[in-house]
DNA sequence: TCCGATCCGTGAATCGTTTCAAGCTCCCCA
DNA sequence: TGGGGAGCTTGAAACGATTCACGGATCGGA
């Protein structure tokens, strides 16, 4: 039904070898056969079959990503930047979701080793040295997403999280705000605990100490619980002078529940959150917040998978965006 | 490198075929059999080779999604009703984006062809009767969301968009809203055209002439172009008693904007949406709107690929979901 | 005229799985 | 005792692209 190289051969008048020539080493080929077979292709509309292609080869033109959150802008640009840099280098770039649980990422990871993809790039949940080495024996390589292993042969990228925090927290100094809350998740994965622990430094760099700080913890960093979050810091009566929220969902949320309530911002209350996520400039209080390179991310994660680097660990930086929720 | 279902015969001291059928029908293999061969799997690490399934049978067991925007939620809930109906079927799920690209929506055309899927399911942007014609003739199937095409075989899941202008324009009038607004899109695509021409009959059926109503368009449909139509609205001098926005994120976008400039809303200005995504219910205020069954279309589109369908159209409906924005 | 080099094209072997006709054992029943 | 199922297993032939050792043609130079 789906015409094949043997067809595509014949109607050329040529061999199937020089078929594939044509496809994948058009040098070799003299320009008036390459010229036939082009024809040839064209009129029976032949698409390469890229299972025989897989299986011959071993593994495919193709890389695979795994997020935790395809709701989060935060991972669709991340996506974004590993796809163009996927399609740059002539490989094309499965997007898979996690949704944050160990159970489907195992099923992911497995449906893109069976699908013969030549490298993965993800954002872990509960991946273990163990599989990444089993991954790397079958041949497909690995980067991280803001977290490091060693020696399992994996690369990874982050982002300097203890810096970004700093960042922020000088910023809410600067503008005298140094009784501050932090909104977080509980359980707080790594990234995020750098991202205060940088605060924390800063903020007792300055001469302030944690005892002055307030901590509210929700399930998921989502606006949902940003919302939540707001109300908890309402019913307590006073409000502190700053709040840093771990990222932009947690910040949208929780600004537009505090403006609900009466709230102004950056009057009674400076926020500033982290990512820098599109909506955070659209949002009714633009935000201030930490600009994480999202898109170079995932870029940086595709080219190290092209390149076939292994232990490799790249650091990009943070930058902070000053709007109005925090000026 | 990786263990081939050779090796797993050779280990169990069976034949390959044997293995195979433990794989793809376990019933037929006596009990004592089967667990041998189950060991000998799970000591290999062995992980089926889909490259070469796909091969051997002709297509995989993969469907394919192509949406518009990934950065809307809208499409990020379909593409999930898609994987979970896939997931259930037993079938994984490849997300691709076209970006709303005739070019780019060609090549998701190709890689998922390339990849053997055995179905596509799309939002389509240039997608014409031929290519699903010869998509077709290689035993893929098509299903359209919210677009019909007649006689290519496709199947096609819509909602029912004129009943849902409908819906929402009633609610306004019952408000005692009838001097209105819309913000749309230009060029408009037949499902926003359709809820235009709801809202319009409904508009007509109350006694009202199109002649009092204002219309303005924005290139895309983001929150982005929601804030400038926003600003164009607050230019006119006076505001209409009532705005219909044909998505969320239009919505979103322009009723952040008329918040900071002062505009209390619903009181000053009723605003009504379309969608029902997440962040309707999340941002400063409520947003009255009109729910699509995302999941709901994602999943049915999945399954009437699994079932093998053609040319079979199923409609759904759309609900109003009133919150603070027009109340 | 002959040799070697260069340029192109050939065709068979290969990748790992599924499929299916055929064979092998056992056991039951006539 | 033999015939015939039933129940399991086997082994080889596909699927379609890539690879590579090999061979034929052509050309320049001695």
């Amino acid at each position: 039904m789906r015409a094949s190289i043997r067809e595509v051969a014949r109607r050329a008048g040529v061999s199937v070898g020089t078929v594939s020539n044509v496809l994948n080493r058009p040098d070799v080929v003299a320009e008036a056969t390459r010229v036939r077979v082009l024809t040839a292709i064209e009129e029976l509309g032949f698409v390469r079959n890229e299972a025989a292609r897989t299986l011959r080869q071993g593994s495919g033109r193709t890389l695979g990503v795994i997020v935790e959150d395809i709701a989060n802008p935060y991972f669709t640009d991340l996506a974004r930047g590993a796809e163009d840099a996927s399609n740059t280098g002539g490989y094309d770039l499965i997007w898979c979701t996690s949704d944050g649980s160990p159970e489907k990422e195992r099923r992911r990871l497995d449906f893109l080793e069976q699908q013969g993809v030549s490298g993965i790039i993800i954002t872990p949940v509960a991946l273990d040295a163990d599989r990444v080495a089993r991954l790397r024996a079958r041949d497909i390589r690995i980067a991280l997403i803001d977290r490091r292993m060693s020696g399992a042969g994996a690369c990874s990228v982050s982002v300097d999280h203890v810096q970004g925090g700093r960042l922020a927290m000088r910023h809410l100094i600067e503008l005298g705000r140094h009784d501050v809350a932090f909104v977080t998740t509980e359980p707080e994965p790594p990234p995020v605990r750098q991202r205060r622990g940088g605060a924390l430094r800063a903020l007792s760099q300055a001469g302030y100490g944690p005892e002055q700080t307030l901590t509210i913890a929700e399930p998921e960093p989502t606006s949902e619980a940003g919302q939540r979050a707001a109300r908890r810091l309402l019913e307590f009566g006073t409000l502190p002078a700053g709040i840093f929220c771990v990222n932009d969902l947690l910040a949208i949320g929780l600004v537009n529940e505090l403006v609900r309530n009466g709230v102004k911002i950056p009057q009674d209350v400076a926020v500033i959150g982290y990512d820098d996520i599109g909506p955070a400039a659209t949002c009714v209080i633009p935000l201030t917040t930490v600009r994480q390179p999202r898109h170079e991310l995932g870029a940086t994660a595709a080219e190290l998978l092209l390149a076939g680097a292994d232990n490799r660990h790249v650091t990009l930086t943070p930058e902070l965006v000053v709007r109005e929720s925090a000026s």
